[in-house]
DNA sequence: CTCTAAGTGTTATATTATTACATATGTAAT
DNA sequence: ATTACATATGTAATAATATAACACTTAGAG
């Protein structure tokens, strides 16, 4: 169908399942598990598990989501350019994650990486915390 | 059955199936996954995967062994104590897992933790890595 | 001995993720 | 435009990981 709309040279334009996957982690800001991503994109035509799988793979790579691990869930990425590198909180209580943006703290990690002499690629950083709210009560 | 063997006020003692599951993470060192564990000991006696499920959670609450999340997989603690603080390096490219016993690093950890008045539980970090035999070839 | 918490054994089922294969699409080079 | 290639799609089947439910047993405290 008239495909003539400005797509222009960027071959880094996702497509209509990346697009939609995106567009729901976006907007929920929430770590989103697979199976409830698929339950609800139906009605947006997606139909198997493998259509949602393969978008989270491929927005994992670009770095605009990440996984968690921990609880096998997705998220959308916060930083504009954390690359394949992570790093959250989860409340013990309520499961809330957050991811942490605080720069000093990833440049800590960076720095007592180089000190220790790790060659490391990327890293995964899962803290269990108790949030302020469930602090409180 | 005679249980008159000196269990004195040890309630710490492990049941069977903790036992015998420790033991074969223990023999092995490197991280194995549950069904791997229960094929492995069919002949022991174990015959489903709750009962791996089971003794395998008790490990984990006892600090004497640490689930690595990303792969599914566990695997001894070698450290003392490391509660249920967890630290490891995968390697990218052979899966190999070690744990990070360097305590300058954990102590770091700590501090950039206070540093950041996180209130920290526990935690669970994973640097993927390019190991030494991986590198050179 | 009795009570209780923890553990066991078993079946069934839920949740998470991948394999395999045929088809379609986007992009670049001819 | 035609070919070639990498990437994405749609679908069905199945693998891998983990838990629920229930009846029963054991170990240790009082």
């Amino acid at each position: 169908m008239s495909s003539t709309h400005t797509h222009s040279k960027k071959s880094r334009s996702l497509t209509k399942n990346q697009r939609i996957v995106l567009d729901l982690l976006q907007n929920s800001g929430e770590p989103l598990k697979a199976y409830f991503i698929l339950d609800s994109l139906k009605k947006e035509g997606l139909n198997s598990p493998l259509q949602v799988y393969r978008a989270l793979d491929k927005l994992v790579k670009l770095g605009k989501i990440h996984k968690i691990e921990s609880i096998n869930s997705f998220i959308i990425c916060n930083n504009s350019n954390c690359a394949s590198n992570t790093a959250f909180t989860i409340c013990e209580r309520c499961g809330k994650v957050k991811e942490i943006k605080n720069k000093h703290l990833k440049d800590s990690v960076s720095d007592l990486v180089k000190d220790n002499q790790l060659e490391i690629t990327r890293y995964n950083l899962e803290f269990y915390v108790l949030c302020k709210s469930c602090k409180i009560n």
